[in-house]
DNA sequence: GCTTGACCTTCCCGTGACTGGAAGCTTTAC
DNA sequence: GTAAAGCTTCCAGTCACGGGAAGGTCAAGC
């Protein structure tokens, strides 16, 4: 199938399509016109990098999921490392944005936000009293 | 002062103040031999920025911040808005990695980990029931 | 005066993961 | 027959810098 059609089935852009062919992702056949012409597995491992991405896999970690996906031997282990080594990153970021959620929520509290230019906001930014 | 020291003031690399220079955020004077020369009110400003960022405000944000910095007849409202307006953000940020890491724990935990090719990760991925 | 090394300058390329757009094919629909 | 849709490649831009090359300047030590 054309790439309009493999984009639809799959839920990515067809520039994104062509940039995971270009890095190596997904590598569909050409008809004769020069069309690339999309299998149903091509479409299969569009579909699971679409899920993969939306997950937060890297293209270099997808890279290695497809990889494990393809293997039919390949140990769960190895899937189930990736995943926790995401996960721990994920919890990371949370905590790192609780943390600036806290700092940012004082600030606004501090603030009058009236028509007066004494600002708590600005004076913390400008290094003030903390 | 010479853009190192500048740097060590204001704790930005000095790759980062000439950027900051180049995009129209502070623009020092220039010395005879054509080194950058920083006033202690451009430093101030560096600082200003440097904190701002680790705030998370983007650039576009901070120069509205360091508008309002400059503007002593601001008025608060206007900066507790745009910050505000970044709390949101944050809030919206933290739920979708929150529910990300309720998917990848489920996953994670439905995983055996062991030797055998059974992944319900990769199973997940590949589009396999729910 | 000379050398050494630290510091400064500009310029260009690379990052990640695409997205937009131009110029020019092919195919499809009416 | 023609117009529109869809496909191709290629180039440029995004964001906020970072790395590194090639070359000018400055301060210290001999």
């Amino acid at each position: 199938m054309n790439i309009g059609k493999a984009s639809k089935n799959c839920g990515l852009p067809s520039k994104t399509i062509r940039y995971y062919e270009e890095i190596g992702l997904v590598q569909p056949l050409r008809g004769a016109n020069g069309y690339r012409d999309y299998s149903e597995t091509d479409v299969h491992q569009l579909k699971f990098l679409q899920r993969a991405r939306r997950l937060g896999f890297s293209i270099e970690e997808c890279r290695d999921l497809l990889s494990l996906y393809q293997d039919t031997g390949r140990a769960s282990a190895d899937v189930k490392a990736l995943t926790e080594a995401k996960l721990s990153e994920v919890d990371k970021k949370i905590a790192e944005l609780q943390a600036l959620k806290t700092t940012l929520s004082r600030l606004a509290e501090a603030c009058q936000g009236n028509e007066r230019p004494d600002c708590p906001i600005i004076d913390d930014l400008a290094g003030g009293p903390r």
